[in-house]
DNA sequence: GAAGCGTTATACTAT
DNA sequence: ATAACGCTTC
């Protein structure tokens, strides 16, 4: 593989540990694979080299690109993300976990559990936060390791009262999952972390797996996730690559300022740079410059193109979203019918909600399309029933999975069902659940039945979720009135079921890495244009980028309004999104619902102060050419029908 | 008292 | 598309 000075440093860097610092498109991906290989071949044990990852595409990325270049070795990496890592180290050391029967839920389930609890606390007609609120606000202050109290007053208004409210629902919300045995995900690095910590034996055994950690997208690591990392260092030794300008999950407790710390907290570490930009023209990257130097903060970044080519960045104004969205899956045709490949085209949203109306355009004009980072294939509701009978198969203490199971049936609803799982918990096992409820429901044995035909499968996930799907199909009819199209979706269910040995590991991996629907039905097209939110196409690239929606209440987003440290780090939103591009960068917006309106009811007036702070507003020539033939007065395409409302 | 139906509000990023 | 909410029915 063919390096640059400053790569083959860094992959051959023969010292403590280190950071690399690397701008957008310098060779990240390629250093650390680089750097993975170069240990193999003296000597290290593929086993022994651990590499973090945000996501589990990245992670198989670099897997398939280490065999490709070590072809005829065992490359066995150890690779995943933080959570992988977390939760199946202890799953092959239950017992020094006190981890044996625990259920793994996600978001969705987050939210129903704190549901119940909140309540229980809200007095009627109370304002008080919301479910979703209440989870951020535990889940951040885990992340941050703050105490609750400590976090939620220094960053809230809300008075003493409801703060302690709020501390008591996360008390009871703890509980609650302990009795369930549930582990959410900040359970899993937090379990993980306090037996690293704390236990010296699980310290030790677990200090001796590794000699080398690799990690990518540092500056994304909150202080949780670090204190993972600091327990498996030295003698391991960590070599982080990561950019400050490109960190964007302040929202999950990551600071872009870790990078700059590195040092301080690493005794015994060095920083290397990576500065030479492969990736983009230079066009793209005059405009990225332009972008981070307009800021406040310095980020000492300035990307210079190893690349001669020259493109000038596109930015092209509409009336509307529909109006836009047409223009973009015309100019895909065209493209296409040029003879340029779907998979050359990427196209980068701020928020899923957003790319709505594309995704109506791509549907209509039949270009086909997967989208990372939007719905996720298990959020379904469909999928979601079926879940629901096999984890309430897996375990009698999953009481979210029996309630929801339990109340797919004619006449069980929350009451009755939170009534039969009080019984159910004392019992001792899931057989026991089974007869219990083959008891309850003497007259109507179907509804045992269900766990009794995927306990019947259990060895053999495929046929577990036919035959799951099977029989929740006349319930399942009556519930959904799109049932033919939802149908088909069991299909595709059940191949990915054959991909995992247990029903349990089937469930939790896609729990761990969810994946979209339409990149499930897209799983043997492999020339599709690519549709991603910001955060998902991180590194990632592609030869065409279109920006879509990069208007004002969307860059910096009107969420973050207000606040300086999020409005900062909308800048690096942007940022990140538009130095995918390699060759071609195409910026879409449609000033129509902006210039005066506003979608959630903010000041939208650029002018005055403390107004959007639209990062595009004063773009112009040189930079970009700007395009506004799809801009006109005319308002007559408005009332047409909107494509999605089929 | 519980179930079930119809109406309405809501929509940022993710392991 | 989905969930919360209020109202009616059993």
């Amino acid at each position: 593989m063919e390096l640059n000075n400053q790569q083959k440093a860094a992959a051959e860097y023969d010292g403590g540990h280190v950071l690399v610092i690397a701008g957008a498109g310098t060779g990240k991906t390629r250093t650390l694979i680089a750097r993975a290989a170069h240990l193999i071949q003296n000597g290290i044990k593929p086993y022994r080299i651990l590499l973090l990852t945000f996501t589990r595409r990245a992670s198989k990325e670099m897997i398939n690109r280490l065999e490709e270049i070590l072809p005829d070795r065992e490359t066995s990496v150890s690779a995943g993300t933080f959570h992988h890592f977390c939760l199946y180290t202890m799953r092959r050391m239950p017992k020094l976990f006190g981890l044996e029967n625990a259920t793994i839920i996600d978001r969705d389930d987050q939210l129903q559990l704190m549901k119940l609890i909140r309540g229980k606390h809200r007095k009627k007609g109370e304002q008080f936060p919301s479910a979703a609120e209440l989870v951020n606000l535990g889940s951040y202050a885990r992340n941050t390791l703050q105490p609750m109290e400590k976090y939620i007053s220094e960053n809230t208004d809300y008075d003493w009262s409801i703060i302690d409210r709020i501390c008591q629902i996360q008390k009871d919300f703890d509980t609650r999952k302990k009795q369930n045995n549930y582990l959410d995900y900040d359970d899993i690095l937090f379990l993980f972390s306090k037996h690293l910590h704390e236990n010296p034996d699980v310290r030790e055994k677990l200090r001796g797996y590794y000699d080398h950690i690799l990690v990518d997208e540092m500056q994304d690591t909150n202080p949780l996730q670090w204190l993972v990392l600091d327990g498996l260092r030295d003698p391991a030794k960590l070599f982080c690559v990561g950019d400050d300008a490109q960190s964007i999950y302040a929202f999950r407790g990551a600071d872009f300022q870790n990078i700059h710390s590195f040092t301080s907290r690493v005794p015994n570490s060095t920083i290397l740079r990576l500065e030479k930009n492969y990736r983009s023209t230079q066009g793209i990257l005059d405009l990225s410059n332009w972008l981070l130097h307009k800021s406040t903060i310095n980020y000492n970044k300035n990307l210079e193109a190893v690349r001669k080519t020259q493109s000038t960045p596109g930015l092209h104004d509409f009336n509307s979203d529909i109006e836009e969205a047409r223009w973009v899956a015309k100019d895909l045709i065209e493209r296409h019918e040029n003879g340029s490949r779907w998979d050359e085209h990427m196209i980068i949203t701020r928020t899923g909600y957003g790319a709505r109306a594309v995704e109506s355009s791509m549907i209509e004009k039949k270009i086909p399309y997967r989208f990372i980072g939007g719905m996720s294939f298990l959020q379904a509701a469909h999928v979601k029933d079926i879940f629901a009978l096999v984890r309430a198969a897996a375990s009698h203490h999953d009481e979210l999975s029996w309630a929801r199971y339990l109340t797919l049936w004619p006449k069980i609803g929350d009451v009755t069902a939170a009534r039969l799982i009080e019984e159910i918990k004392k019992l001792n096992s899931v057989h026991d659940a089974v007869s219990f409820i083959e008891d309850k429901f003497v007259k109507r044995e179907i509804i045992p039945y269900g766990l009794r035909i995927v306990l019947k499968h259990w060895n053999d996930p495929p046929n577990a979720i036919k035959n799951a799907a099977k029989f929740l199909e006349p319930v399942m009819m009556k519930k959904y009135d799109n049932w033919n199209t939802r149908k088909y979706d069991f299909n595709l269910l059940e191949r990915l079921a054959k991909e995992h040995r247990s029903l349990v590991a089937f469930i939790e991996t896609y729990i761990l890495d969810p994946i979209s629907t339409a990149s499930v039905k897209l799983l043997e097209e492999d020339d599709v244009v690519t549709l991603t939110t910001v955060h998902s196409a991180k590194g990632t690239e592609a030869p065409v980028c279109y920006v879509i929606r990069a208007e004002p209440n969307m860059y910096p987003h009107s969420r973050s309004l207000g606040n300086e440290d999020s409005e900062e780090e909308e800048r690096r939103i942007l940022y990140v999104a538009i130095t995918r591009a390699q060759d071609e960068l195409i910026l879409t917006r449609s000033l129509r619902f902006n210039n005066n309106l506003s979608f959630y009811g903010g000041s939208t007036d650029s002018h005055s102060e403390g107004g959007s702070g639209y990062f595009l507003e004063e773009l112009g020539e040189p930079l970009v050419e700007a395009n506004t033939q799809g801009f006109s007065n005319s308002f007559s395409d408005y009332d047409v029908i909107q494509p999605w409302r089929r």
